[in-house]
DNA sequence: GTTCCGCATGAATCGATAG
DNA sequence: ACTATCGATTCATGCGGAA
C-alpha cells in the first residue's frame, strides 16, 4: 500500500519535525518494500521503531545495481534520509550505521566524518563507534596502503538514556577458537558437522558451560563473500549481534536499505518485526524468497556470533 | 635558541623545500628534549624528519600529569603543532598520530573527526587511518556503553608517494594457528612458551619456515608492556610495527610527545636515529634512565609483533 | 569416510591507457 | 589536464573432486 508521493520541501538541516507526525501514518510490520528510501520513510509515524540497522549502498560502490553515489554528494545525499530515520526512531531506540569510506587517488574520502558531524546537528547522539573487524578482506597490494580489513558501525542514538541488553550478547571468556581447534581439526570435520546439528549442539553446550564476560566495541566477523548461495557482504551475524544488543522480542527493526534481506531474516530468527525498505525490485523479490526460507545457520553464523578473545 | 618565528606560505605538494631550510638550525639527533613541543619544533630544520609517530596526551590518558585539555580546545591546541610538525617531515615521510577520543556524557567527543579535517586544511593527506585492537583492554562496565577496545593510528603523509617498507612487516599466512595447533598439542605450546626464550625461539624459527603474507589495517596488540611497571597505554609493538614500515636503518624518528620514551627505546633497538620532546621532567628523565638500560624484548612483546590472525 | 588439493570469488585500489 | 575504463595485484574461505 505505498501511498502517493508527495514531494515535501527539503528540511533544513536541524529543523523539528516531530509537528508533521499524523495519526494516519500506519507502520508496515514484516514487510519488504519495495521504494525510495525517503519517499518511504515519510508515511511511517514518529516514534515507532525501536532499532534502525542498516548498511547503506557505499559511494561509488555497487554501481551497477544501485547506481553508485559520488563521494561528494553522499552527505548531501543521505541527510535527509537520516533526519526522517530520527523521526521514525523511539527515544530509547539506536540507530547503527555501517559503512566505511573509501580510499581513492591515496586519500580516505572524508565523507564519513563529514555525515557523523552533520547528523549531530540534526540532533543526532553520536554515542559510540564499533569497529567490525573482517576477518577475510578484500585482497590486493598497492604502494600506500594495506587490505582494508575494518569498518564502521557508528551508533547514533535520540537521547542519552537508550534501550541496551549487554546481557543478550555475553561471550565465553578465553580463547575459545584455539581450545576448539585443539580438539576438531580441520575444516572438513566441519563441514560435517553443519549436515547434522547434533555435532554442532555438542559445541555449543560447551561454551555454554562457560564462564560469560562481556564483549568490546570490537567484532570480528568473516564477510560471506564466497556463500554461493547470495554474495552479501554484510555477514547475517552483524545484524543479530546488535538487534540483540538493542532491541527484545517484539521489538520493530527497520532497515532503510535491506538489499538481499539479511536484516529481516536476523530479525525473523529472532522473534523482532522487521520493515525492510530497498528501491530495487530484484532485491525485494530476493528478500521475500530468502524469507520464505527456513534460515539454516551455516557454520560461519556461528563462528561469528562468538567473539574471539586472545 | 628559540628564533623569532616567521610565518611561511604554504607549501604546494611536490613543492621543493630544501631550499627554505635555514643552516643555522639543526637537528639533535638522539635526544630527549625537555620543553614544550611547538617551541622546540620551531627549532628544527625543514624537510628533515622520516617518521612522527606520537600518542599525544588525550590518548595516553595523562591528563592528571598533563593537567589536561579540554576537549573543545584539543583541535585549537594540536592545530599549531601539526603545522610545525609538517614542515620538519620530509616530503616521503609518514606521520601515524595514535589517539582515541574520549567518551563524556554519553557521547563520543568530535575532536578527533575535526582534527583530521582541519589538518586536511592544513595541507595533510589522509592516507589511511588504521585500527589498534587492544587485544587486553581497560576493565570496565558502563550502561550504554561496552570497553573501549581499540584505537585509532591515523597515517597522514605531504604526498601520494612516500616510503613505505611493505615487506618488513609482513606476517604469517593466516591460519598459522589452526595449523600449528592442530600439530603441537595444547600441552606442548604451553610448557614450551612457560621457557622463556628457548621455548620461543624454537616457535620463531616455525614461523619463519611458513608463507608470509601482507598484514591488513587491523593491528592486533596487547596493551600492557611487562617492561615497564605502570600498565602502559602504549605497547613498545606499536611504534615498533610502524616504524619498521615507515623506515629503514639510519632514517630519523620524531616522537612530540615522548613520554616515558617508548618510542625511542624501539628505534635504538631497530637502529634508527630518534629525537623526543617532553615537557614534563619528569618524563625526560624516566625516559633517559630507560634508554642506558639495555632493552629486554618480554614475552609479550614478542607475541605482540606477531600479528594475530583469527 | 578421511585428508588433501585446486579453484572460484569477493563493499578494493592503483596505475596505465584511451578519449 | 581531466575523466572513464581496464588489468594487475592479493588472500581467506567454502566448495567439490581426487587420492
Amino acid at each position: 500500500m505505498p501511498k502517493k508521493r508527495k514531494s515535501k520541501p527539503a528540511l533544513k538541516i536541524g529543523e523539528p519535525v516531530a509537528v508533521y507526525s499524523s495519526k494516519h501514518k500506519s507502520l508496515p510490520k514484516n514487510t519488504i518494500i519495495c521504494g525510495d528510501a525517503l519517499n518511504t520513510l515519510q508515511t511511517f509515524p514518529d516514534d515507532s521503531i525501536n532499532l534502525i540497522v542498516t548498511s547503506p549502498p557505499y559511494a561509488d560502490r555497487r554501481e551497477k545495481t544501485y547506481g553508485g553515489i559520488a563521494p561528494e554528494k553522499y552527505v548531501e545525499w543521505f541527510l535527509p534520509i537520516t533526519n526522517e530515520l530520527k523521526r521514525v526512531l523511539r527515544l530509547d531506540g539506536s540507530f547503527v550505521l555501517n559503512i566505511k569510506e573509501k580510499a581513492e587517488n591515496g586519500e580516505r574520502h572524508t565523507y564519513v566524518l563529514e555525515l557523523i558531524l552533520e547528523m549531530r546537528k540534526q540532533g543526532w547522539l553520536w554515542t559510540e563507534e564499533y569497529v567490525w573487524h573482517k576477518r577475510n578482506s578484500y585482497p590486493g597490494k598497492w604502494p600506500n596502503r594495506f587490505r582494508d580489513a575494518w569498518e564502521r558501525c557508528i551508533h547514533f542514538t535520540k537521547n542519552k538514556k537508550f534501550a541496551m541488553y549487554q546481557e543478550s550478547v555475553m561471550v565465553p571468556v578465553g580463547n575459545w577458537a584455539q581450545k576448539r581447534l585443539s580438539k576438531l581439526s580441520d575444516t572438513d570435520k566441519r563441514r560435517d558437522e553443519s549436515k547434522t546439528k547434533s555435532g554442532f549442539g555438542k559445541n555449543i553446550s560447551n561454551w555454554l558451560n562457560r564462564e560469560m564476560v562481556y564483549p568490546t566495541n570490537v567484532l570480528h566477523l568473516a564477510t560471506e563473500s564466497s556463500n554461493t548461495k547470495h554474495s552479501a557482504a554484510y555477514p547475517i551475524s552483524l545484524p543479530i549481534w546488535f538487534i540483540r544488543l538493542f532491541t527484545k522480542e517484539g521489538d520493530i527493526v527497520l532497515d532503510p536499505f535491506i538489499g538481499s534481506g539479511t536484516t529481516a531474516i536476523a530479525c525473523k530468527e529472532l522473534q523482532r518485526d522487521y520493515i525492510g525498505i530497498d528501491i530495487l525490485k530484484e532485491y525485494c523479490e530476493l528478500a521475500e524468497a530468502r524469507l520464505k526460507k527456513k534460515y539454516q545457520p551455516t557454520l560461519l553464523d556461528i563462528k561469528n556470533e562468538s567473539e574471539y578473545q586472545d
